[in-house]
RNA sequence: GGGGAAUUAGCUCAGUUGGCUAGAGCGAUUGCAUGGCAUGCAAUAGGUCAGGGGUUCGACUCCCCUAUUCUCCA
């Protein structure tokens, strides 16, 4: 065997395919933009995809690559199994040979072959090669190319050797290609595909000749193909000849790194021990050096961590990465320092890692210290729960009849005593983790419990046994078991309820009563309105041979219109793409008109709006590089017809100086009328990476491509449709700034008429602020009023200050005159409005600042002179058994003042017992106080006193013994009721 | 897509069965103490209890809806 490093075998392997007419091609992003029904790119075929479907085609018939793949679940990959072995990964290199309709089994037979033995001089014996049962073409064809020994040509069948994209679909024979990695090279046929990790799949060649239709049945496909994937870390382990992926130059720098910042050796030794603290070492090392490649890797590619889809996928992976450091001691984020390890060693192949180096390590950064924050909160449940089973525990054994409260806080049990006739007090201080320990009592953690720690608080299962464990607790772990499956059996059933909503996905097969056409003919760049055939057709969508319909894509949105067959008007609602056919989604159900001509006419004043905000994008895009720095890059857009929003790469927030320069650019672009470049509809790749056109991020590019360029201000790859000119879009006014994720930024802005539509909306909502203004100061002039009625003199300061106020408020009313229709003379109204609205707010905050003072005072001064009345009442207060009744119907404006005043008869009267009654909105509201003497010897309590009273009005009420609230509707009771206390306090001290 | 939770002062969080004038710690402001700082003491300010409906005599508390965030499952 030839001895190589791992960039010499990737290298080697495209020059070889090279050398025999294939076209170099770079590997997809990780990420896949254009197939919503995969989380991530899991093999190399994926973006030929639709060349096997039969609906894109590329310019060359024979290509070669590596492939970046993740793969985190499904049947070859369990993410729990990671790290476990030696040859498992979530993310992978895929190298992969294809022959689009041209060379077939021979070739591909002959080459791997070659490659294999000639070329990397792996050695013969050691080689075996599986092929499908029915494939005696195949089987035949190893025995006579190649000089294999014919004994290691295995048949396998449907299981092993059957490749299908999905349930219909292109799919084909495979021939699998085994190495034998047994010390003596001694395998046997029965090792091969058994799941040894001795005799290892390499390579898998797959032919592609047949479409499987929803029958089931195969149909021979007009041309054929071959699609080829080797595994580039176990092609690594096999020529540099170690038994392990992890320690071939591909993964040994990474965890060289790993030792490095944890201070941890890997033995590299394969052991399967439990509680073997180095067989725990190095699998935790194996787990991050896997998992940090697939996180630089999708974050590089523009995934985010999240919780919903593969950004949730993304968090689980990284937590698994830091739970598996905590093993090894890091409490602190450290997984993003692992970066530039893998920036040094792959950069050369895949540069969007180096290019975007930064932002990758902030974001996994980020969410490693938010990982801790879970941690730490599920730790603090984790405590209370094991506190209140040790609380109930010492409340048994140790306070036995006793009434007791407990709380618990910092790993400390507090245990207060109620004795009688005493305040509650904590009493008795426990640390949690070593009353357990002291005690020998090990808590059982429940199943419900340990469900709710990870369910709604995310603390890994295995984590929790791990904490129980310290502190002598154990986990149910059955019950636990059971309600994570009821939970996952919830998801299921709710997922096939809700499948069939959405659009039938178009069927590619043969089989249908139509041929759908290869793909959609878009003439809505030029037309607007044009005749054409319809060529398939559902109930509720149709498709054309040529159409002036966009169909959602790239940001932009479908466009709606109507058309009509036979004078008959048909509403199409949106127009979506199914690889290359557009389909047009109808309002109401469709007659057939399969073959019928029809005319398809769009509604141009929406399309128009589009257009002006798609353009409107890209000079936001180029006006963000040149304000922010050429960091700012694309990670999403939508384009509508009333607004657009574009997130972007960006670590802070806007300034608001940014943002006017940003508008003030791209403004100015708008005034200078920049014409659109014609004639770059449709050039060769090539030709537009020479015009500098910026790369949309997760694009898939043909070779041949629509670039849109206004001057020499913007130049991008882009399939929408957009203005002629820069100045149709009118004007460009951002609506919002704010945060999607760490490290991306969004803003939401509006152009033409939007613009409008936002500026009426802004001066709709100042002029109800103003009036909301000048309701304050007559609320003001009314408190004013009052306060100089009860005070008997004018409060100066404030009356004059009002006046101050409204004219500050009539200045802001003098508007110039709005233009007819959108143009750069909005910006004086925006511009205006947005000075005003600033003077506006301070002004309000000034007007509630008066408002809240003088209510205070107001306050303050009703009750002075009701305080006088007060006396009068006390003065007043009748006698039953000695005990002082203060009862009294009074007039205030709501119940906190009532509150006010029970309190202060409270202090006025010494001991007794006050009750106060208003009518409030129609309703009787009470309070009631109880002087504390007669609270704690004659056991009055106010919230039953009031209670009583209460029930007389047709209420309820309670509260404290010293101070009560209650309430009741039937006011012409209330004097009655009010009579009732001297009866009602007698009553309560007989008892 | 479905479930579980959270949202209370600038920050971190309490608030027990519906009625407590909604609290604590840190921070802020002011005053005092020390040569200065670290700090200590004292006082003060700061809340539309996420928003909106409903039930109730009365809602931070119960119910419904919405928003945002966390989390699990698919």
């Amino acid at each position: 065997m030839i001895l190589m490093t791992s960039s010499e075998i990737r290298n080697s392997f495209l020059k070889y395919f090279e050398d025999r007419g294939h076209t170099i091609i770079s590997s997809s992003p990780v990420v896949p933009y254009d197939d919503p029904t995969l989380l991530f790119t899991n093999a190399g075929m994926n973006q030929f995809k639709d060349v096997f479907l039969g609906s894109g085609t590329r310019s060359y018939k024979r290509a070669a690559d590596t492939q970046k793949c993740i793969r985190v679940s499904g049947k070859h990959n369990d993410l729990e199994e990671v790290g476990r072995d030696t040859y498992h990964h979530t993310f992978f290199e895929m190298l992969g040979n294809w022959s689009f309709g041209d060379y077939y089994k021979k070739d591909a037979i002959t080459w791997a072959w070659e490659l294999l033995t000639k070329v990397w001089g792996l050695p013969k014996d050691r080689l075996w090669a599986t092929v499908y049962k029915d494939d005696q073409e195949a089987e035949q064809l190893w025995k006579s190319v190649t000089d294999i020994d014919p004994r290691h040509v295995l048949r396998f069948g449907d299981k092993d050797n059957f490749w299908e994209m999905g349930e219909t679909g292109p799919c084909g024979p495979c021939s699998e290609i085994h190495f034998d990695r047994t010390p003596a090279g001694n395998a046997t046929a029965e090792m091969v595909n058994a799941g040894i990790p001795e005799v290892m799949e390499i390579w898998n060649l797959v032919f592609i000749q047949y479409n499987r239709d929803e029958s089931g049945k195969l149909t021979p496909l007009p041309s054929k193909h071959v699609d080829t994937g080797m595994g580039f870390e176990r092609i690594c382990a096999v020529t540099q000849n170690k038994s392990s992926n992890y320690d071939t130059d591909v993964f040994l720098p990474i965890i060289k790194k790993i030792g490095e910042i944890t201070k941890q050796s890997y033995s590299g030794e394969m052991k399967t021990l439990i509680g073997d603290r180095q067989s725990e070492i190095d699998t935790s090392m194996r787990v991050i050096a896997d998992h940090v490649r697939t996180l630089t890797f999708a974050i590089g590619d523009g995934a985010l961590p999240g919780n919903e889809g593969r950004g949730y996928v993304l968090r689980r992976i990284l937590r698994r990465a830091a739970r598996f450091g905590r093993n090894l001691g890091m409490h602190e984020p450290f997984i993003f320092q692992l970066v530039p390890t893998l920036v040094e060693t792959m950069s050369y192949i895949f540069p969007e890692i180096k290019s975007n180096q930064g932002h990758i390590q902030k974001v996994i950064k980020g969410e490693e210290e938010s990982f801790n924050v879970t941690l730490d909160k599920g730790l603090y449940y984790f405590e209370s729960i094991v506190g209140y089973i040790l609380y109930n525990n010492l409340k048994t054994t140790t306070f036995v009849g006793k009434d007791t409260d407990y709380s618990i806080h910092d790993g400390q049990l507090a245990i207060a005593i109620k004795e009688p006739e005493k305040t509650l007090r904590f009493s008795k201080f426990y640390n949690i983790k070593e009353e357990l320990l002291r005690l020998d009592f090990r808590p059982i953690i429940s199943g419900v419990d340990t469900f709710r720690l990870k369910d709604t608080f995310g603390l890994p299962e295995d984590l929790i046994v791990l904490i129980a464990k310290e502190y002598g607790a154990e986990v149910d772990l059955l019950g636990f078991e059971k309600l994570m499956e009821e939970q996952k059996e919830r998801s299921r059933d709710n997922r096939t309820s809700s499948i069939n909503i959405n659009i039938p996905k178009m069927q590619l097969s043969a089989t249908g009563k139509y041929t759908p056409p290869e793909k959609t003919i878009f003439l809505g760049y030029n037309e607007t309105k044009i005749k054409s055939v319809v060529v398939a057709q559902n109930a509720r969508w149709f498709a054309l041979r040529e159409t002036p319909f966009y169909g959602e894509s790239g940001g932009q949105v479908g466009d709606t219109g109507f058309i009509t067959s036979d004078g008959v008007k048909y509403n199409v609602i949106d127009t979506k793409r199914e690889h290359d056919i557009y389909l047009h989604i109808t309002q109401n159900d469709l007659p057939d008109l399969i073959n019928k001509i029809i005319t398809a006419e769009i509604d141009l004043k929406r399309r128009h709006a589009i257009q002006r905000n798609h353009s409107a994008t890209h000079l936001l895009h180029n006006a963000l590089r040149r304000i922010l720095g050429t960091h700012v890059h694309q990670a999403g857009s939508l384009v509508a017809p009333d607004y657009l929003r574009f997130d972007f790469a960006h670590s802070a927030k806007l300034t608001e100086q940014e943002l006017a320069d940003i508008e003030a650019l791209v403004n100015k672009k708008i005034q200078e009328n920049i014409p659109r470049t014609p004639g770059l509809n449709n050039i060769p790749f090539e030709e537009a990476k020479k015009l500098g056109a910026l790369m949309f991020f997760g694009d898939k590019y043909g070779d041949f491509v629509n670039v849109v360029q206004f001057g020499d201000f913007s130049t991008e790859f882009c399939g929408g449709t957009h203005v002629t000119s820069t100045g149709d879009i009118e004007y460009f006014k951002i609506r919002s700034e704010g945060s999607v994720a760490s490290g991306v930024r969004r803003i939401e802005a509006v152009t033409g008429n939007g613009a409008v539509e936002l500026f009426k909306l802004q001066d709709k909502n100042f002029i109800e602020r103003l009036e909301n203004a000048y309701k304050q100061i007559d609320e003001l002039t009314a408190l004013n009023a009052e306060l100089t009625h009860i005070e008997g003199h004018h409060t100066e300061i404030i009356h004059n200050s009002l006046g101050g106020f409204s004219q500050r408020l009539e200045e802001l009313k003098r508007v110039p005159a709005f233009p007819a229709h959108a143009s750069l003379d909005l910006a004086i109204h925006f511009d205006q409005l947005s000075r005003h609205s600033v003077v506006l707010e301070e002004i309000i905050l000034q007007l509630a600042d008066a408002k809240k003072s003088l209510e205070k005072e107001l306050a303050k001064s009703r009750l002075n002179s009701l305080s006088g009345s007060m006396d009068e009442l006390i003065a007043s207060a009748v006698s039953v058994e000695n005990i002082k009744l203060v009862a009294a119907k009074v007039t205030v404006a709501s119940l906190d003042e009532l509150k006010n005043l029970g309190d202060s008869i409270r202090a006025k009267m010494g001991s007794g017992v006050g009750l106060l009654a208003s009518v409030i909105d129609g309703k009787v509201q009470l309070v009631c106080v109880v002087s504390d003497d007669l609270v704690a010897a004659k056991k009055i309590e106010a919230g039953k006193v009031v209670g009583t009273i209460a029930k007389l009005v047709g209420g309820g009420g309670g509260g404290r013994p010293h101070m009560a609230t209650a309430g009741g509707k039937d006011v012409s009771k209330l004097d009655e009721a009010l009579a009732q206390i001297p009866s009602v306090v007698e009553s309560f001290l007989r008892k």
